[in-house]
DNA sequence: CGACTTTGACCGGCGC
DNA sequence: GCGCCGGTCAAAGTCG
């Protein structure tokens, strides 16, 4: 049965290949192309032929032949022609629903830039209210570990109490503003004790999620992460191997059938280093079976490969959109359309607190349902079909952003869309990877405030399809997504992965830098996402 | 022989 | 308190 539904998976990527093909040369080629090669082709055929019969042969019998072929040649001449028409329409619509879906995304990130604007101001109020707690997660050192323990363990209970008095059975999840006075210290501290110490000491860190296990550790003043405060992040990709390749290794530990999916759930966990507390379950969607649903939680306490970290990227982007969009509304009263921050980001985002995933509204009720760990989606299933394009949704705008599952190559790829000039943000791996380093040392280096803009400049400058968009529309997307703190906070998250994690142990340098608003308030790990290489 | 997978048992959380 | 369920453990099996 596997078999045959492999199968059916691999034939219909294989049309879909040749579909594209087609698409491509039709566009590129400006008409014709497959005209003329087709009668190129028929030429040699004939020619061949002619080769191979002998002079015996009657002229008359010859010409017959040639007429036959001639109007086969014809008849498929017409047929090409149609599906390149066809193909054409098909490109037409595609491009009328991506300049809808362009104006739409820009009306949408101004109105969100307005709205970041009274957010900024409430999360700076916030923060001069309890600048002692984030006077905490500021220039740390090793030998303020004990004291930061100690601020942490009182941070955390005056959060419970908030928790407990707010009536919020959101609390910890969901209380994002609280991040940036609380979850912070305690995430980063974790992160660092960890650092420190965790190739001394020998007490498996990360491993001692249940809540029961966290309670004790707490009593024993040990740095735990709160698996309730830790945010999953599902990726939702479209694959017929059993995992898919995310640069890092993984053993499988356990396998499980949940109830309402016949598909057993596979648990992974990270080999890369021995004491590294990342794990991921990877599950077939009961919808889909074609969708592998890979769920990262964790923190790596190792260096990255470069396509690891590209997916630590992703997936830290991801999360870090999900809290610090939450923080912005839990300040904000009337929350104000999800839609905006999740189109803003261009990601697609699900917030799901059940088994089917939900659309990632930042509205407490949604998030407060759920004592879990709040869940990111990003689906990446869209991307592969350009059936959903049409939608005018945060689904069809999110796969520019998102690495593409590559099926034949089993490997993700975080290249955005050449064909959409107004995402140049180019994640890459596999033949790119140089080119991620460069871009990656090169946000180091440079004032943060132009970090993204210069990036995007370059790519659009870098790649000639780019230019077809308006510099007016780059302008305004780049000044919009810039000027977004969510944006900003997830972009310090994903520095800190990527630059992090040039040898050294990138899960605790968050760091939190002042000014310009490129804070890393997140206490969300860097989540590894990329499944495996895990050998079979 | 070591690394990895499989799979039943076990444990704790949660709802009733 | 009980049972269900998700997650983890660990012994046995498998593979290179």
């Amino acid at each position: 049965m596997e078999a045959a539904f492999r199968k059916s998976i691999n034939g219909g990527l294989i049309k879909e290949e040749k579909r594209n093909k087609l698409a491509d040369q039709s566009s590129s080629d400006e008409e014709g192309f497959i005209e003329d090669s087709n009668v190129l082709k028929v030429g040699k055929e004939s020619e061949v032929r002619e080769d191979d019969n002998s002079k015996s042969q009657q002229k008359d019998i010859g010409s017959d032949k040639e007429d036959d072929q001639l109007q086969s040649v014809k008849a498929n001449m017409k047929e090409v022609m149609k599906e390149n028409l066809r193909l054409k329409m098909h490109l037409d619509r595609i491009m009328k629903d991506y300049r809808n879906l362009q104006l739409q995304f820009h009306n949408i990130v101004q109105r969100d830039a307005e709205k970041s604007n009274i957010s900024i101001i409430n999360t700076r109020h916030a923060e001069c209210n309890e600048a002692e707690f984030v006077s905490l997660s500021l220039g740390r050192t090793s030998s303020d570990t004990k004291k930061e323990e100690l601020s942490k363990i009182l941070s955390k209970e005056k959060a419970e109490e908030e928790d407990n008095k707010g009536g919020l059975t959101l609390g910890l999840d969901c209380k994002f503003d609280l991040s940036v006075k609380t979850t912070p210290t305690e995430f980063s501290t974790a992160n660092l004790s960890e650092e420190n110490s965790s190739e001394e000491v020998k007490d498996e860190k990360g491993e001692t999620w249940p809540p029961h296990k966290i309670l004790k550790t707490m009593r024993n003043g040990e740095d735990e992460l709160n698996p309730s405060k830790r945010a999953k992040v599902s990726v939702r990709v479209r694959c017929d191997a059993p995992t898919m390749n995310d640069g890092c290794q993984w053993r499988k530990y356990g396998q499980k059938i949940a109830k309402g999916n016949p598909c057993p759930r596979a648990y992974y966990r990270c080999t890369v280093a021995p004491s590294c507390p990342v794990r991921k379950q990877v599950q077939r969607c009961i919808e889909d079976m074609s969708i592998l649903i890979t769920t990262y939680e964790g923190t790596h306490n190792h260096p990255l490969s470069l396509s690891a970290t590209s997916m630590a990227f992703t997936t830290s982007a991801a999360a870090s959109m999900l809290l610090s969009g939450s923080s912005s509304t839990s300040e904000s009263g009337p929350n104000p359309p999800a839609t905006d921050t999740t189109n803003i980001n261009g990601l697609n985002f699900y917030l799901s607190d059940s088994s089917k995933p939900k659309p990632f509204y930042l509205q407490n009720s949604s998030i407060s349902s759920s004592s879990s760990p709040p869940t990111i989606t990003l689906d990446l299933t869209s991307s592969s079909s350009t059936s959903l394009l049409p939608q005018y949704n945060n689904r069809s705008m999110s796969s520019n952003y998102l690495p593409r599952y590559n099926s034949s190559t089993n490997i993700l790829n975080f290249s955005s869309l050449e064909s959409n000039p107004l995402l140049p943000m180019s994640w890459s791996n596999g033949a790119n990877n140089k080119n991620q380093e460069i871009s990656s040392l090169s946000f180091a280096k440079r004032p943060q405030e132009n970090i993204f803009q210069s990036y995007l400049q370059n790519n659009t400058s870098a790649k000639p399809t780019q230019t077809l968009l308006s510099q007016d529309t780059i302008a305004a997307a780049t000044k919009a997504i810039t000027s977004d703190p969510n944006f900003q906070s997830a972009l310090a998250v994903a520095l800190t992965s990527i630059i992090g994690s040039g040898g050294r142990n990138h899960a605790g340098g968050i760091e939190e830098k002042s000014g310009q608003n490129l804070k890393v308030t997140e206490p969300f790990p860097v989540l590894c996402s990329f499944p495996s290489t895990s050998k079979k």
